[in-house]
DNA sequence: GTCTGGGTCAATCACTTGACTTAATCTTGG
DNA sequence: CCAAGATTAAGTCAAGTGATTGACCCAGAC
């Protein structure tokens, strides 16, 4: 009468009395079909009904019986993704060991995610629907616990605050919560080009992380304007900045 | 027996015979309580009756009546914000002249939507709107089409073009892009942090432009790695790089 | 072979939604 | 003031939704 397993555990199990089925197979159906009409046709304008329909259930119940609720199997869906590229960026920071290079550490948020993508081959919606995870009020949270709260992701930001050290502690969380952003909506916004057969500016997703890895490294290592500069309107400052006397900050603006 | 009148139009038009009436307040009274429950709720989420009940009209009918569709409720909210933020953005223009800092032009890109949202006061609601436009499958193309696609808009990309030449015209779109995401959604999600009432790395708007722009002057002159480059695994290049030639690119990283 | 229980199916439920209809109310020009 | 048209209220409707139910199917246990 009731599923809801965990599906990862449950597989290839030979103790106990378990006839675990095809179910498992049902449940990866729904988990595909699921993610592709996230992706085309938005998470919330989809209704279990069409994704059980779409993934060759004639039951609309498929959904309820096998996950509980569209929040679980948006869990699901994560998940799938989530998991391979925690343990590429795991991997990754492995190698990275104690690099004072801020690539290094901005490689290890990107590539994983852009190998991953590259694995999925065209067309992939993993992007697209990660995204809109990330605004929608009643999404985000999902994307937050089953995604962005992993002990790898704290590594790399340490590693990366290690290689700017003179900026402000708030000036670190906000850079980082941007090159999050940057990564997942480029991403996304590659993806969509791929979806509807347009050219797209990098090639490949090697390229996009390439111009990922260049863009965040550049804002990573931006100086930050100081705050009792930053009260100024921004022409004042403008026309007096060049005079350049600085304090201690990062780089300056050249 | 029709609206769907354009709503700026309309009023204070002494011409002809209309009796353009307390509906301009009926349709503003919409627009606001859409524009609350799409940033709370989720625009996808909340249907037309409940933004017809939320703006105190007892008909069910009143969404459809005035703005025929949601899709177009949703281009009347997004419009509501866009225009001032046009006329700052044309404004400001105005005076970068010919500029030839970069921060100069990205302040134009940044400065017109953060001093739109300090107007605004708090909690406001209309980053995190925009924000969902952006990723849902259906709604991209109204903002695309309602506020991404301005004269003013291809300005200051050009002049941020001049302010980097060397860079190769794709990684001028790819990061202009960037640019246009890195604002957004960084203004997203300080709105959101305000409407839970977190603290906030940046005290107010101003300081959030004011970091907008250094991590996008920063992305924006950060020297792109070479095509040629580009195609080895990353870290045979982080290996290499440090020798260091470089063939006329932006500046190096140091 | 029978039994058991997980998985699937078909049917049904109460509910919400957008569209529609009709009547009441307001606004304005004449 | 009054008629005409715009606006709002109130009720109805078919379609679609998530959830529940009980019957069916089938692989393995006994």
């Amino acid at each position: 009468m009731k599923c809801l397993c965990d599906g990862d555990d449950m597989i290839m199990t030979t103790q106990g009395r378990g006839p675990e089925p095809r179910a498992s197979g049902t449940r990866e159906r729904i988990i595909t079909a699921a993610e592709r009409l996230f992706a085309e046709r938005g998470v919330v304008a989809v209704s279990n009904r069409q994704i059980s329909e779409a993934a060759g259930q004639g039951n609309n119940t498929a959904v309820s019986y096998h996950f509980g609720s569209k929040e679980e199997l948006v869990r699901a869906v994560l998940r799938r993704h989530a998991e391979p590229i925690e343990r590429a960026r795991r991997r990754r920071l492995g190698e990275a060991g104690a690099s004072a290079d801020a690539r290094d550490w901005i490689g290890c948020l990107v590539h994983p995610v852009t190998e991953h993508l590259a694995e999925l081959g065209a067309p992939s919606w993993f992007a697209r629907f990660g995204a809109q995870l990330m605004t929608d009020p009643g999404l985000r949270a999902i994307m937050v616990s089953e995604a962005l709260t992993t002990p790898s992701l704290g590594e790399v930001l340490d590693g990366l605050n290690r290689c700017a050290p003179d900026l402000p502690l708030e000036v670190h969380i906000e850079r980082g919560e941007m090159a999050g952003q940057l990564i997942i909506h480029t991403c996304a916004d590659r993806e969509r080009r791929l979806a509807r057969g347009a050219t797209t500016a990098r090639t490949d997703w090697h390229g996009t992380a390439v111009g990922l890895v260049d863009a965040i490294t550049g804002l990573w290592l931006a100086p930050a304007t100081p705050a009792d500069r930053a009260e100024r309107p921004a022409r004042a400052y403008a026309a007096e900045r060049t005079g350049g006397d600085d304090d201690g900050g990062g780089r300056e603006w050249g």
